[in-house]
RNA sequence: GGGCGCAUAAGCUAGCGGUAAACUGACUCGUUUACACCGAGUAUUCGGAGGUUCAACUCCUCCUGUGCCCACCA
């Protein structure tokens, strides 16, 4: 009958965060507050990619940034908390292909993304549960996705003001492109890859003498306008002015110096291609060269290869390769590996291709770049590096428009005569050229009627750079301005050069402000040391960690991981969660089996008011790291001293005086129990919601006035006389403790064993008020003066 | 090649100019009026070499290992 008994009182996470997670949600305890006087602090809340389901990585980070969040809302903070998801790219097109069994290039594109719309009203309830499960505190009625029509509006409204601004250019230049994609490729969506290589000399004549070049691309011999060599190479300053004929082509190219040729490489001697990377882009700018394109936007060999033409870059080369050393051109060949660029979606090798494409004009700021970067809080401090080292290294101005299907399009036509170009008006937005029609029935200029949409769409970075106004304006006009510029922006360390920079860059140029003071950097977690992933097979599901130890558990983990920092998971460090858990829940019932409720505080005794001034210790601690976003330091502070000092060692004190004490060492010990604990449960409320909670509404909520231990205001220090050796004392009964557990250790007796203590002269005047309380904990018979000794009876 | 990190017990991590710490594991014990998902105790440690300092795990330099970002594409 006890043991049944006991059972059902034993506390069930999964119960437990099922209640509290509804009433969480119709009670709008994390709504924000539209008509609010407080202050507001609001969160640029990363909008994660519909592509499956919530990973690890997510729980962490997602976590960590709640911890934050719920700290200030128990700081008094009105808070902006909403959710995105992230579904105007690739993975979203992927997923939906694949469920819905179509394909985005054979439909409309408004038909694929209604497609799209309705796909994710069906699976983002389910996609956003696992956020809800892990007691994510946003804002649930606060929505949007990244393809819906109000970020497609706000996206082209980004468009037409920086035209407006004078930003955007339309360029007939050459750019990266992906032959295997078909799109223009921004420099940050380009990564580097080794591959394998062959560097071939190959022979050049000028007359009758022969010239050795190296080259890895023999295939863009037809697009060769020069031939290269260092101003101090003696070898060959010769031949300046002079012409070298082209191997197999016969055409002549001009021999020319230059600084940017390397002597050391291959034979000294570089031959120039219009494009084969971006030297020579360089070079054909430099030394007004002619631009010969020997490469198709599709990765085929051009007419100006002549017999090669139609043939894929690879074949070509190995054709050209073959016929190079038929003809004795080919002297040597040697096998190097070398990294190239390639694209990052596909690992294609990224070509340089001439095409019209849509770029933000931005380079001419990178000074300013620098300093708005430096504007900028960052948590940790150091990820700032990230940033200039990008910006110190940009080349592009940023490429916008993408050749693809699926995304927001441009809201943009052209006349096609004079290719003026139209822009929507913003009263329309969002548009979609290929389906609507331009506002404008013939062109302002030429007065053609011929109106053609643009059938490019926005790069995907342009549309989630946007995210501070997708979210505020979302909200009421009268309040956006007190949600503009944003407190917050919480993200990942590996998307700086694109999330954050891009996002930073767009704020400025169309409202000359940072989108936020202070930035929050999270790391990895890897398993093993190692980056997790399918392919490895190390994937780690939080469903099922959750499942298993509870949401607390996992957020309990996420939180001893400091910010900005990789860190490995461990299945015994959630153990430990569900630990503590367990802990506090078992710690609450004891205090509350035999307490009274204090209102007012009443006499303490010494060892009460000395436990409270440790404790006023930690909320400062705690406090302090919290507001400077270090929500490991602040949980570590609560947790050890919820365990090393109010379990292992208060609790004990006041055990006997709770059972046996008088009317007075009772109250005294009951208001300390209570304000201490109640203190705990908020300093902890921030990292394990779900059992805070719980207690809470079990044991606090009747002496309360807050609906939700989450409204609760954060724990501020309890008022009493503090002396300034507290501390000391404090340590050194805990000290004398320890001592008395480790001598009935090496006696081997039971912890209940019966002492004689003798403390010094010293500790005893120092602890005189104490005496009584530690007589009972380490259960002494008597407690003596002399030198330092515990006898075990 | 440039930039930025990291290196602390068997494992994972705190910490810091003043005689090294939590958790897990190991070992030795104890326990039934909060908790066996318990309690107590024991052992083991600051990558290497210099330097600054009365004092260095902590600051500086170099090295080694490791991770990320950027560049290198002839």
């Amino acid at each position: 009958m006890a043991l049944e008994n006991k059972q059902n009182k034993q506390y069930s996470f999964i119960e437990s965060e099922k209640k509290w997670k509804s009433f969480w949600e119709k009670e709008n305890i994390y709504s924000f507050s539209r008509n609010s006087k407080k202050k507001i602090f609001s969160v640029d809340t990363p909008p994660p990619t519909v592509s499956g389901e919530m990973h690890i990585g997510h729980a962490c980070s997602y976590s960590q940034q709640d911890f934050i969040v719920r700290f200030k809302r128990m700081r008094g903070f009105n808070i902006f908390y909403p959710f995105g998801t992230d579904d105007n790219g690739l993975p979203t097109e992927r997923l939906v292909e694949k469920k819905k069994n179509v394909k985005a290039k054979e439909m409309k594109r408004d038909a694929f993304v209604r497609l799209c719309m309705d796909f994710l009203k069906e699976e983002l309830p389910k996609f956003i549960q696992d956020w809800k499960d892990i007691g994510i505190s946003c804002d649930w009625n606060i929505l949007y996705s990244t393809i819906d029509k109000h970020s497609r509006a706000v996206s082209q409204w980004s468009f037409l003001d920086l035209h407006k601004k004078g930003r955007l250019e339309r360029r007939d230049a050459p750019s990266m492109w992906c032959p295997e994609c078909k799109t223009g490729v921004a420099q940050v969506e380009v990564q580097d890859k080794e591959l394998d290589s062959l560097f071939n000399d190959i022979v050049f004549k000028v007359g009758d003498k022969e010239l050795i070049v190296a080259t890895t691309r023999p295939e863009l011999l037809p697009a060769c306008v020069s031939v290269f060599y260092h101003p101090s190479d003696k070898r060959y300053n010769k031949l300046k002015g002079k012409l070298a004929k082209v191997p197999l082509f016969n055409f002549e190219v001009p021999i020319m110096e230059d600084e940017r040729a390397d002597p050391e490489k291959g034979t000294g001697l570089v031959m120039c291609c219009t494009f084969g990377d971006q030297t020579d882009m360089e070079w054909q700018k430099a030394h007004r060269l002619p631009i010969k394109m020997a490469i198709t936007p599709e990765g085929k060999m051009s007419e100006l290869s002549g017999k090669y033409k139609g043939l894929l870059i690879k074949e070509a080369r190995k054709e050209i390769i073959k016929d190079l050393k038929e003809n004795d051109l080919l002297r040597n060949q040697k096998a190097i590996k070398h990294v190239v660029n390639v694209h990052e979606r596909c690992g294609t090798e990224i070509e340089f291709i001439k095409s019209r494409q849509w770029f933000v004009r931005y380079l001419d700021l990178r000074k300013d770049m620098l300093e708005w970067g430096k504007e900028l809080n960052w948590y940790p401090e150091h990820m700032k590096h990230r940033y200039f080292n990008w910006v110190n290294g940009l080349q592009w101005d940023w490429l916008i428009s993408n050749q693809r299907h699926f995304g927001v399009a441009f809201p943009v036509w052209y006349c096609q005569d004079c290719d003026e170009v139209i822009l929507a008006k913003e009263k329309d937005l969002p548009v979609d050229p290929t389906i609507d029609k331009a506002p404008v029935k013939e062109c302002p200029k030429c007065k053609s009627k011929k109106i053609i949409p643009e059938k490019d769409i926005l790069n995907t970075w342009f549309t989630s750079s946007m995210t501070p106004q997708i979210s505020t304006r979302l909200m009421p006009e009268s309040i956006q301005k007190k949600l503009f510029p944003m407190d917050l922006r919480p993200q990942a360390h590996d998307i700086i050069t694109f999330w954050l920079f891009n996002t930073v860059i767009k704020s400025r140029l169309h409202f000359n402000k940072n989108p936020w003071k202070d930035t929050i950097i999270s790391g990895y977690v890897t398993r093993e040391g190692e980056k997790m992933s399918k392919s490895k097979g190390n994937i780690i599901r939080p469903q099922e960690v959750r499942e298993k130890y509870g949401a607390d558990s996992i957020r309990y983990w996420a939180a001893s991981s400091k910010l900005g920092e990789d860190f490995d998971y461990q299945e015994k460090d959630v153990v430990t969660g569900a630990k503590f858990v367990n802990k506090i829940i078992n710690a609450t019932k004891f205090v509350f089996m035999n307490l009274k409720y204090q209102q007012k505080q009443p006499k303490l005794l010494e060892m009460d008011r000395l436990f409270l001034s440790r404790l006023n210790q930690t909320i400062e601690d705690s406090t302090k790291a919290f507001e400077n976003y270090d929500y490991a330091r602040a949980k570590l502070e609560a947790d050890s001293f919820f365990w090393k000092n109010f379990c292992d060692n208060y609790l004990e004190i006041v055990k006997n005086r709770i059972y046996n004490g008088n009317e007075g060492e009772k109250a005294s010990a009951y208001y300390t129990l209570y304000q201490a604990l109640y203190s705990l449960v908020r300093l902890m409320a921030p990292i394990t919601p779900f059992v805070t909670e719980e207690i809470y509404q079990e044991y606090f909520r009747k002496n309360e006035n807050e609906k939700s231990v989450h409204n609760c205001v954060w724990p501020e220090k309890i008022t009493i006389k503090e002396s300034k050796n507290d501390e000391t004392v404090w340590e050194r009964i805990v000290e004398i403790i320890g001592k008395v557990r480790q001598a009935k250790s090496e006696a081997k007796k039971s912890m209940k064993a019966e002492i004689i203590l003798t403390l010094s002269k010293e500790d005893k005047t120092l602890l005189k008020d104490f005496l009584d309380d530690l007589k009972s904990v380490t259960n002494s018979r008597e407690i003596k003066e002399g030198n330092f000794n515990i006898i075990v009876l």
